[in-house]
DNA sequence: CAGGAAAAGTGACTTTGTCACTGACTCTGA
DNA sequence: TCAGAGTCAGTGACAAAGTCACTTTTCCTG
């Protein structure tokens, strides 16, 4: 459970909004949950003060694709958006990892967002940051090649102390938004050219070095 | 040239935010300009009167894709968002029409934003709307075949009165994000079976039955 | 009307996505 | 302890899309 000394490093503008009184009324979602649902209307706007939330789009194949990821000091934009104009929730939100997270009333938010530019600061930050997010992943699902994707994930959750991913192949598919079966043969190219070793449910990287150098220069 | 009476109606906050005074000044970019480049930090905020902005991200292989296009009554919101965070701007904006355009100063912007409630209400509304935008296209991109794609551009940009479309292959492979060599040999395909006419920079529907008969069900 | 630029076509090849499987691992309860 | 039932991963064949390196066609324009 966070302190409310925490609670007010994530997200300074609380004391200074009235919202100070939610800080104690702590939420939480358990890992797993889905938070919110295609076409939902919020009528809370949650701020995360620990966990994480994972926001994914669904096309009608049932195939997946991460949009982003809402972790603590962070409020999801796509509710802020939701609730700021009157429109269903564009997408789904599933928890990640257990979730304590203060939920505002609506009505509240409605009234503080008009009366503090510290709150205002935050949610323009928040769009800013997402939309730039958001342009690059469609620049990355446009352009990039797959394998180029894949490695970058690869290096990117895991360091030379933690070379091991947890994550089925499965799963990794879903991150990138594509085919189980791709991700398996990519892998088994990389494991063919000793970067990573594979078991089930788990990639460790055995040559950082390798898989570093085959991503275009830059 | 849009006269007063016009702009208001487009953008009927001006008047009860003090930035009426910008009304007047009417500045005007001709077609093929490039408004932005990626980058770019504005000294002004945009209100577009007249003409059409093209929004677009290129890849390092030069391959683009359009995030979206901004039309009169709407303002950038990517603008928007370097405006107000102070973060350079993340795309590059061609003007495709010829452009007018009231540009109101960043310091003055950012004042009556603080001021006027029905300013902000634009400004989440863009956010809102674009941010619904972006995720449709993520899962376009990402999910959807280039032929249901090509045939929903060509649709979309036509009519039964007006089944003519002016655009180069080239350009239509921009829309969409991939390559010239696709969009010849789908619509070489098109052509084919009947359902389109091609020449020179130009497509005709002959058949729009035939063409929404290959979309998925809906 | 020649010559150059822009637009479109082509074929060979690679990468990615899809389908329909099979096989391997792991857990749980009888 | 071992028998299924899930879950996870591998495979081969094929279709769709992207890339490369051209050639051919069309349209200006001087």
């Amino acid at each position: 459970m966070p302190t409310p000394g925490e609670i007010l490093n994530l997200f300074p503008f609380f004391d200074e909004t009235g919202l100070g009184s939610f800080i104690g009324s702590v939420t939480k979602i358990p890992a797993g949950a889905c938070a919110f649902m295609e076409g939902d209307y919020s009528i809370h706007v949650a701020f995360i003060a620990k966990g994480a939330l994972r926001v994914v789009k669904t096309g009608e194949s049932g195939r997946e694709i991460v949009l982003y990821k809402v972790l603590p000091g962070e409020s999801c934009i796509l509710q802020l958006s939701s609730v700021l104009s009157g429109v269903g929730y564009p997408a789904t939100a599933i928890v990640e990892h257990d979730v304590e997270a203060i939920m505002v009333p609506v009505e509240r938010f409605k009234q503080s967002i008009n009366e503090s530019q510290f709150l205002r600061n935050f949610v323009y930050g928040s769009f800013t940051k997402r939309i730039a997010w958001m342009m690059s992943l469609i620049e990355e699902v446009a352009f990039k090649r797959m394998d180029v994707r894949l490695i970058e994930l690869l290096l990117s959750r895991t360091s030379p102390e933690q070379p091991e991913l947890n994550m089925t192949h499965e799963r990794i598919a879903l991150e990138l938004g594509t085919a189980r079966e791709v991700i398996s043969r990519l892998l088994k190219n990389l494991e063919h050219d000793a970067l990573v070793e594979l078991a089930r449910g788990k990639v460790t990287i055995i040559n950082r070095n390798g898989l570093d150098a085959i991503l275009p220069d830059r």
